[in-house]
RNA sequence: GGGCGGUUAGCUCAGCGGUAGAGCGUUCGCCUUACAAGCGAGUGGUCGUAGGUUCAAAUCCUAUACCGCCCA
């Protein structure tokens, strides 16, 4: 053991600096860390002969500041590329950013407009210069967040929606689906988001419900003699919540099979407060029981209305604008001009002193609204490019249906299924300037020109075919999805699929993210991966639940409960982060919030971070020396001549130590152990169940290997015996490979500290080995534990203080066991084993074992007592009840042989236990 | 209205057909030279309710209550 100081002074290197202090310091170890993997990327090989692992990463909005939800998808993603790297593949981990076109557009309008200036009085040029500006100043932050989490992207391979590959990926896309007839331009109700002048999908509104009013209006039939239906003669009630919008009704519908109005149909209804009359039609989308039965029909103005007015032919006025204002010449003067919300209060107001307004009740509204603007959406009626998705969504489902991809946890397979079944065209254009411009130009006559398939690159207005005709450009640009959906793809290299990278890595093999994006980004995907390149995009979906607050509410920028976690990485350390989001991930289920979970981890890597320093100090030399020659390096070396140690197979290391030089009971028992887990764990990730299999490592890292191990260890390591020491590294060191993917600072740093110079991450996966598997020392060690275990609890029902040594008696079937390992047993419960007792004592029985111990000091022995019975009555009851199944005829007939051993052997464990603790009671 | 998830120890959650678990909390004792972010010994649950299947049910099935999410 060198002669270092228990702390450092600042000019040693940082390995050295921490790795003797009894604390974990994790800003001590992270930053260089976190920089070397960011500087040094772990580039995947096109060229090699490995089997490729790809998994892009969600590309995060380049507006975007790391969030939880990213935390967690780039944890689980990092833990899988690095156990798969380890492991033997080509693991490639992919990052970038999508360009968020709305909202960067309205973050650098807002930036402009705080300078007096609008985009409009730059033009769109100089805009799009701002914004690739704004880009290269303050877009990304996210980026570098992300490597503060450690993962081991390949950043050689970053990708962004607008970069030109990718851009020339979105126009593929476009021409190939244009000209085969699947992208189409038509008058369709979109989202509109008046205040910023644009449509916007689905994932860009939130739904709220709001208190809202449903009125009931008359409308005055033609022929006033007409028997009543749901009101007086002569009129007919509906119900609407959007009373402004009758002045572009185009007719009233019932339920065909509704009987109040069969009467009715065909027949014409007068507006209110207009002259203007309507038919009366039936269409089954109506609900009987909604509102009074019949409804208005403005196809202009609600999107089953629009299908509706399809389906009979009706006309489609719109009587509110872009801006949202009441403009049409359908709108009496009076309203003309006013803003919806405004126009509805003088509506009804009118309404009311026209007497057409019988009934206005409270009625809960499902609004939408831009998520951007916080505006409600107006559906209007308008043109736009769409896509026919129905042929790409029937490509998937038989694709699911074959079991090409599959979805982690299958239950999301229907959710999956079901919005594909009953998919909608999907709107692609968007009236921004941030974005891919739509490569379609139009003739003065409206005629569409769009580039051929075969030199998608060539502009139309450039096409000599075209030069004697004036082509204007759609200056709409793609929805931001309509390029994220092609990121499996697009990303590597496509639409040149002879690249190198597509052709390794294309199809990716798992996709991580949160179950919320199903629909739109990974359902999007999948059409799109069919669609384009004939395959599934992945082959499988790994899909997380939501992070929650504490209170188990959804984060929210406008209800203020986000967490940031920065602040955690801060606060814990990223080790510790990344522990309690793989711990918290469990079969996809929502995961609330909970500090404790960040102290666990924390308190985890503390205590890896003890058991390896401990290690340290007790190999001391052997292990800072392992470039020279020492004890240890020649030992390790002596058990596979001809390799350096740090670069021995583990498994190689653990086969040798068990099978040379008489191993300790203790060695024994971890190697095998140590072997179980670590053919637990890999299954475990396998099936992406990285709760499962943080969770194994946690529990037998603390509490076998430093509770037991460690403990039991410490005798033979104090006299140096060799073994023993090799047996201490080894495991660690398989241990810390186990760990890394999930805790990938604190594992490399102590792995470095150990000696090693090569990075933990380039190392290979530790494989079980049957062999290792050693039932016997595990019965051993367990006898050696019940003592122990056995004498403490009486050292403390004897009210002794820890390093008191007690003189005790071991007693029972591993009685010879203890005695041949007393040692072990003295070191960890710090006893004296003696052969016999004066006087009174108090025992205890434990698994095979009966301890006793001079009864002395103040015990209370009717407490005790008490405590004892209890216990009895506890083994009777599990005798009793194993009993009674071996006495079940049915039972021994039908249960499978080792479930009726197991049974006997607990008649027979308890039936001992049960004798000696009787025998012990005897005496009080 | 349709679909999905949850209901297990005081709290937050694992377990999902064969002896009820973890972390935190709580009680008692310990600065036992790896670790007080720690060590040891305890305490704590008829696994929402009611039926059913099974040799065996927290675990599978049916119904039901309550909480939450998604879709319409």
């Amino acid at each position: 053991m060198t002669d270092l100081p228990e702390t450092t002074p600042d000019n040693t290197t940082p390995e050295n600096d921490s790795i003797l202090a009894k604390q974990f310091d994790p800003q001590a170890v992270e930053p260089d860390w976190a920089a070397r993997w960011r500087n040094e990327p772990f580039r995947a090989d096109a060229t090699s002969g490995k089997e490729p692992f790809t998994i892009v990463i969600p590309p995060p909005n380049v507006t975007g500041n790391l969030h939880l939800g990213h935390a967690l998808d780039n944890t689980l993603i990092d833990t899988l590329i690095r156990y798969k790297r380890m492991a033997g593949f080509e693991a490639l981990y992919l990052p970038g950013m999508d360009h968020a076109g709305i909202s960067t557009q309205v973050l650098v309008e807002k930036q402009l407009r705080e300078q007096g200036i609008s985009r409009h009085d730059l033009g769109r040029e100089r805009f799009l210069d701002n914004v690739w500006e704004w880009k290269a100043e303050s877009g990304g932050i996210i980026l570098n967040q992300l490597t503060r989490l450690g993962v081991s992207a390949d950043w050689t391979r970053e990708r962004f929606t607008m970069d030109e590959g990718l851009s020339r990926a979105v126009r593929a896309q476009f021409v190939r689906l244009y000209h085969d007839g699947a992208a189409y331009r038509g008058e369709r109700i979109v989202n509109w988001d008046v205040a910023a002048q644009t449509t916007l999908s689905e994932l860009e509104i939130d739904r709220e419900v709001r208190k809202g009013k449903m009125t009931t209006l008359s409308y005055k039939l033609e022929d006033a003699s007409t028997p009543a239906s749901n009101g007086e003669a002569g009129e007919i009630l509906i119900a609407t919540v959007r009373p402004e919008t009758i002045f572009a009704d185009q007719a009233i519908a019932v339920h065909p099979e509704d009987g109040r109005f069969t009467h009715l149909v065909g027949q014409k209804a007068r507006i209110p407060l207009t002259d203007r009359y309507i038919p009366v039609i039936a269409d089954a989308a109506v609900e009987m029981d909604f509102g009074v039965g019949a409804l208005k029909i403005t196809p202009a103005h609600d999107p089953t209305d629009f299908e509706i007015g399809e389906r009979h032919g009706l006309a489609r006025p719109s009587v509110i604008d872009l801006e949202g204002n009441l403009t049409s010449d359908l709108v009496p003067e009076a309203f003309r001009g006013l803003e919806r919300f405004a126009a509805r209060k003088a509506v009804v107001k009118a309404l009311i002193e026209s007497g057409d307004l019988l009934e206005e009740k409270d009625h809960d509204t499902a609004i939408g609204l831009s998520e951007r603007t916080k505006v409600p959406v107006e559906p209007i009626i308008s043109t736009q490019w769409f896509v026919h998705m129905k042929p790409f969504a029937d490509q998937v489902l038989a694709g699911l249906e074959k079991g090409e991809m599959r979805l982690v946890p299958d239950r999301y397979g229907k959710v999956n299924r079901d919005w594909l079944e009953n998919i909608r065209d999907w709107n692609i254009s968007r009236q921004l300037w941030w974005g891919h411009q739509i490569p379609a130009w139009y003739d003065a006559e409206g005629n569409i020109y769009v580039p051929d398939p075969e030199n998608p690159e060539l502009d139309c207005d450039q096409d000599p075919r075209y030069a004697h005709l004036e082509l204007r450009r759609d200056p709409d640009v793609f929805d931001t999805w309509f390029s994220s959906n092609l990121w499996p793809f697009s990303t590597l290299g496509w639409p040149d699929t002879d690249s190198e990278d597509f052709r390794k890595f294309y199809p990716t093999q798992v996709l991580v993210t949160g179950y919320d994006i199903l629909f739109f980004w990974v359902a999007r995907m999948q059409m799109a991966g069919y669609g384009l390149t004939g395959q599934a995009p992945f082959n499988t979906v790994m899909l997380h639940g939501l992070y929650l607050d504490a209170k188990g509410q959804k984060m929210s920028k406008s209800k203020g409960n986000g967490i940031d976690p920065l602040e955690l990485f801060e606060q814990y350390g990223v080790d510790a982060c990344r522990f309690a989001f793989a711990f918290l991930s469990t079969g996809g289920q929502d995961i609330r919030h909970d500090a404790r979970r960040f102290e666990q981890g924390r308190n985890f890597a503390n205590k890896l971070w003890n058991a390896a320093r401990f290690a340290l100090m007790r190999l001391g030399e052997a292990v800072g020396g392992l470039e020279g020659e020492d004890d240890l390096t020649n030992y390790v070396r002596s058990l596979q001549p001809g390799a350096a140690s740090a670069t021995l197979r583990s498994k190689d290391v653990l086969t040798e130590l068990v099978t040379r030089d008489d191993p300790t009971p203790a060695d024994r028992w971890i190697i095998s152990r140590l072997n179980a887990v670590t053919a637990e764990v890999g299954a475990q990730l396998d099936a992406f169940d990285l709760g499962a299999a943080i969770r194994t490592l946690y529990a037998f890292t603390w509490d076998e290997f430093c509770d037991w191990y460690i403990e039991a260890a410490k005798p033979a390591l104090a006299e140096g015996r060799l073994g023993s020491m090799a047996t201490l590294k080894a495991v660690l060191e398989h241990i810390l490979k186990l760990l890394h993917p999930f805790m990938p600072f604190i594992t490399s740093e102590v792995y470095a500290a150990l000696g090693h110079r090569r990075q933990l991450a380039l190392h290979a996966w530790p494989q079980p080995v049957d062999a290792l598997h050693d039932a016997d020392a595990t019965r051993t060690f367990n006898g050696l534990r019940d003592a122990v275990a056995a004498a403490r609890s009486l050292k403390n029902e004897l009210g002794l203080s820890p390093q008191d040594r007690l003189g005790v008696v071991v007693e029972g079937e591993q009685a010879a066991t203890v005695s041949a390992n007393a040692r072990v047993v003295e070191s960890i419960a710090r006893v004296n084993l003696v052969s016999e007792l004066e006087g009174r004592t108090l025992s205890a029985v434990e698994g095979g074992v009966t301890v006793r111990a001079p009864l002395e000091g103040t015990v209370d022995i009717a407490e005790w007592l008490g405590k004892q019975k209890k216990r009895l009555a506890e083994l009777d009851k599990q005798i009793k009840q194993a009993q009674g199944k071996l006495s079940s005829e049915a039972f021994v007939a039908r249960a499978p042989a080792e479930v009726i051993e197991e049974e006997k052997r607990r008649v027979q464990d308890f039936g001992a236990q049960k004798e000696r603790l009787e025998a012990v009671l005897a005496q009080f």
